[in-house]
DNA sequence: CTACAATACATAAGAAACTAATGTATGTTT
DNA sequence: AAACATACATTAGTTTCTTATGTATTGTAG
């Protein structure tokens, strides 16, 4: 089961800070492969929202990149700032603050009728 | 705290079915306020955004509205259909399942460099 | 040895779903 | 009487994603 898309919006950017945080360094098709990998395929990342995302992150100082060429072939690390990395942080805790928020109203019964 | 409007996108619909199902009749007023309610004021659903979903909810068939006069003041009662409790299950389902997904990304270390 | 799949980047048009603002109206509290 | 709360609704604009497309290199299967 491949869960659907519109639950995926909002958590990508928390998602690839995080990936970052663990990782060091990574590139764009390797973020890709890593989640399908650790979520045993149920979230798959499509280029057009991660590259433009990853764009936005560099562009707000979250991360920098650095090219590495594997034979004519062009990878672009990206490597967590200072700043990026209180940002993961915030953003990590929100993110399970806010599920723990949801499974309040998830799993309660208010009322019985 | 407030959560951030972005963690909301795509988690509305379920929370709205959710709550359908647990109090068997709501009007959409009373659904801002029982969320923040419950979520002591961290989700905030706005009626811009509320309103939109209802109707859609409707559109498909989820949901039926029944009209109630308190005064000249009108309410619009929502309630699921049996269409829509069975796509309620199917939806806090799936959003549980998410949540669990999302958890091993965000609490694992992967790589410890 | 060539066609297809995989690796690796990127953009762009359109859709979806929200925000923020506004509008209408009634009822309640200070 | 003013302000706040209740209760519905819409709309312009923004954000963020999907789907498709584009370019190019490298690996693999027939």
């Amino acid at each position: 089961m491949i869960f659907s898309s519109e639950l995926i919006k909002g958590t990508l950017k928390t998602m690839v800070l995080k990936l970052l945080a663990d990782n060091k360094k990574m590139y764009g098709y390797e973020i890709t492969q890593k989640v399908k990998e650790i979520t045993g395929d149920r979230i798959q990342i499509t280029e057009g929202a991660l590259y433009p995302t990853l764009h936005a992150l560099e562009a707000d100082g979250l991360v920098i990149t650095e090219l590495e060429y594997i034979g004519k072939r062009v990878r672009k690390h990206y490597k967590l700032t200072p700043t990026g990395k209180s940002k993961t942080k915030e953003k990590v805790n929100e993110l399970l603050a806010f599920m723990d928020t949801m499974k309040i109203i998830l799993d309660i019964k208010l009322q019985t009728a």
